[in-house]
DNA sequence: GCAATCATGTAAAACGTTACATGATTCG
DNA sequence: CGAATCATGTAACGTTTTACATGATTGC
C-alpha cells in the first residue's frame, strides 16, 4: 500500500516516462533500454510487458493492435491523461540515491586473490566496453536520442559521457594498483584451469 | 541451477569476500557496507543473515557464537577452505556491465515535465549528497577501510573520488541545461501542491 | 538450413526490501 | 524517559530475471 493498491512495478514508470516522448510498442522500449538508455536503467522484456498489461488495466496507457504485413503483430501503446498524471507525481518524488552493484569493484576489492594475469584481461575487456559506450554516445548514433526536450536529454547523455571519460582515464592511470597486486594468498593453491568462463548477470551486451 | 544446485543469494558471494578479510558478525558486515564500501554493493539485514546461514549450511562458513555481557550475543563467522575456495571460483567469473538504477537520472530527463524550483531542489539536494560522500572517502575516516591487500582498496576507493569528481564537476557547469528547460507540459495542468514527498528507495542514507 | 531480428507473452524462481518481533544498554 | 546502538532473525511482499512457448521473415 505504498504507492497504489496493486503491485507495482518500477519498470511502471520507466514506461511511462518513454512514453510520454511518444507512441511505443513493448519491443520498442526493449531496444532503447538497450541503446541510448542502458547508463539510466534496464528491464527485461519479462518486465516490460506486464508492466504495459498493468498500465493498461488502470487505464494510465491506451493500447491498438496494429497488424503487420511481414512481420508479427504489434501493440502500440500511448499515455493517457492520466497516465501523464501519474507519470509526473511520480517524477516528484525526490530521488534516492542510485543504485549500484559492481560486480567489477567487488573483483577488483579483492584482486589479489586472483593471478595478475586475470585481473589484466578483465581490465581490458573492461576498458573496451567503456571505450566503446562512449564513442556511442559522443557521435549521436543510434536512434537520435528520443528526449523530451532537447536539452535534458542533452545533459543526460553528457552525465554519461562525463562518468565514463573519468572512469576509463582513472583505470588507466592506476591499473597498476590491482595489476600488481601480490597474488601470495593461496598458498597451496593451484590455479592452472582458469579459462574465463564468461558470463553477464547484466543487461548492456558488450558487443 | 546456473552455480549451485541450491537457491543462491548475491549478497553470498559479498559476504564471502568481506570474511576473507577477517572474521566479522552479521552486524558488523552490515556496517561495512554501509561505510566503506558503499558505492559498490549495498545489502540489508534481512539479505545477510539468511545468506550466512546457508553459507553455514553449505559448510562455507563456520559459526562461533559469542556471550557478551552488557551486550547482545554475536555470532562470528569465518571463511573455511572450501569457503576460500568458492570465493575464488565466484571471483573468476568475468564481471558484466554495472547494474546502475538512476531514478535520478530518469528525473533529470523528464526535468521539463516538473516546475524548475523542483528541480533545482533536487540538484542541491544531490550535490550535498556527493559532496558529503566525496569528502568521506577523502579522508579516510570511518574504520580503516579494511581491504585485503592495501593498493586493491586504494584503487577501489581511488575509483569511487573519481567518479564523485566527476559528477559533482559536469552537475555543477550544466545544471543550467535542466534548471532551464521549458516546464510548457502540461498546458491545463495546476502544479500547486508539491510539497516534496521525500522518499529513499535507495540505501545510503543522505544524513 | 541456421542464426538473427521482429514480436508477444507466461510461469517459475531468484533476489532482495520492508516491516515486524525481541531485548538489553547507553547517552542525552 | 526516549532515542540510538548493538544484535539476530522471520515472514510477507515486491520486483525482476530466466527460461520457455510460438512463429514469420530475412540474411548468410
Amino acid at each position: 500500500m505504498l504507492q497504489h493498491s496493486e503491485a507495482a512495478l518500477h519498470v511502471k514508470t520507466l514506461c511511462l516516462a518513454i512514453l510520454s516522448m511518444g507512441d511505443a510498442s513493448g519491443y520498442e522500449i526493449k531496444k532503447l533500454l538497450e541503446g541510448p538508455f542502458s547508463h539510466i536503467h534496464e528491464a527485461s522484456f519479462g518486465a516490460i510487458y506486464p508492466a504495459l498489461a498493468r498500465l493498461q488495466e488502470e487505464g494510465l496507457v491506451t493500447c491498438e493492435a496494429r497488424s503487420q504485413e511481414k512481420r508479427p503483430d504489434k501493440k502500440v501503446y500511448g499515455l493517457t491523461q492520466s497516465g501523464r498524471f501519474e507519470l509526473i507525481k511520480e517524477l516528484e518524488i525526490v530521488p534516492g540515491a542510485d543504485r549500484i552493484r559492481s560486480d567489477f569493484l567487488v573483483l577488483m576489492l579483492y584482486a589479489h586473490l586472483l593471478p595478475p594475469a586475470h585481473i589484466e584481461k578483465v581490465i581490458e575487456h573492461r576498458l573496451q566496453i567503456y571505450g566503446a559506450l562512449l564513442s556511442d554516445l559522443t557521435r549521436g548514433d543510434g536512434p537520435p536520442v528520443p528526449t523530451g526536450e532537447e536539452s535534458c536529454g542533452e545533459f543526460v547523455r553528457g552525465y554519461g559521457k562525463a562518468i565514463l571519460t573519468a572512469a576509463l582515464q582513472y583505470i588507466e592511470d592506476n591499473r597498476h594498483l590491482v595489476e600488481g597486486a601480490a597474488f601470495l594468498a593461496g598458498s597451496s593453491r593451484k590455479s592452472a584451469e582458469i579459462d574465463d568462463k564468461e558470463e553477464r548477470p547484466a543487461g548492456v551486451a558488450a558487443e
